[in-house]
DNA sequence: TCTTGTTAGTTACATTTTCAACTAATACCA
DNA sequence: TGGTATTAGTTGAAAATGTAACTAACAAGA
């Protein structure tokens, strides 16, 4: 059924990582959005958070690489949720810094828990040697 | 600056794709976004009948692993640009196969090199093995 | 041939995302 | 001190996506 043997689609890293980000992506949102009603961004910024501890809304932007606007609805969103507050910092004024209710802790713990166990599963087909590597490449791809 | 090292967000399967997914992706969308005006359905389609020829909707639905909504849109916007065209089928009039024109398939060919250059690109930093690697590794995540 | 079920594709509506413009606070510098 | 430039964050409108309900064509059995 090939028609053209130029390239092969199938073999675009972009498309591959796209397939394979949503293949993955699919099974972890049901237990944010179905459980906890969030969305992507505030998953990340759930994450962000509870991993790296306080920080600003500019932080979150830069180290989770999302942009400014989804962040600051994120922010509007958990706090509404119970799951953060935000502190003004005196010295400055324009930031906030952001953290964890005890709410949002418990569900940071629980849902990072879940996400330890859904990764395994995904890994589970790929050798410990092949786990690392394949992580490792990523990072490269993703500059991280 | 690390608070909670159960589990790291950067090791996250999902997480690691999405954001190298973000990542690839957006310097190839400014070739078939800016210069030929398509979203990134529209040009998964294009790619996919410039490759593997005349086909239905749902064909592209199964192969490009697309919603038919999408594909339905996609369909209707690459046929106002003239990039493709439909033919009824006599036998089940319920669908139509989807083909490039003459214009679609130049900018199939055009796009489908620029996207063989961007893959070269991005995986320099790889050795050829490595290549191999990570492909490899994405197709079975991705379950291609 | 009726009627029930399935399939291909479209349309409508709600939710998300993106983009650009905006406000407010601070920094820099003549 | 006053004026301009930056920075943090918010808001609103437009574009894109997702979900569900819908139409039209076909299938298959009573």
């Amino acid at each position: 059924m090939i028609q053209n043997a130029s390239f092969d689609i199938q073999d675009f890293l972009p498309y591959l990582l796209a397939l394979s980000a949503e293949e993955t992506s699919l099974g972890f949102q049901r237990l944010y959005k179905d459980k906890y009603g969030m969305l992507r961004t505030e998953w990340r910024l759930l994450f962000h958070l509870g991993r790296y501890g306080d920080m600003t809304a500019k932080d979150v932007c830069d180290r989770a690489r999302l942009h400014k606007t989804k962040v600051s609805r994120a922010v509007t969103a958990l706090e509404a949720k119970q799951f953060i507050k935000r502190t003004e910092v005196p010295s400055d004024r324009r930031h906030a810094l952001l953290g964890l209710t005890r709410h949002g802790l418990k569900a940071y713990e629980d849902l990072s828990q879940a996400a330890q166990s859904y990764d395994a599963r995904l890994m589970q087909e790929f050798s410990p040697e092949e786990q690392k590597t394949l992580k490792d490449y990523l990072k490269r791809v993703a500059r991280l």
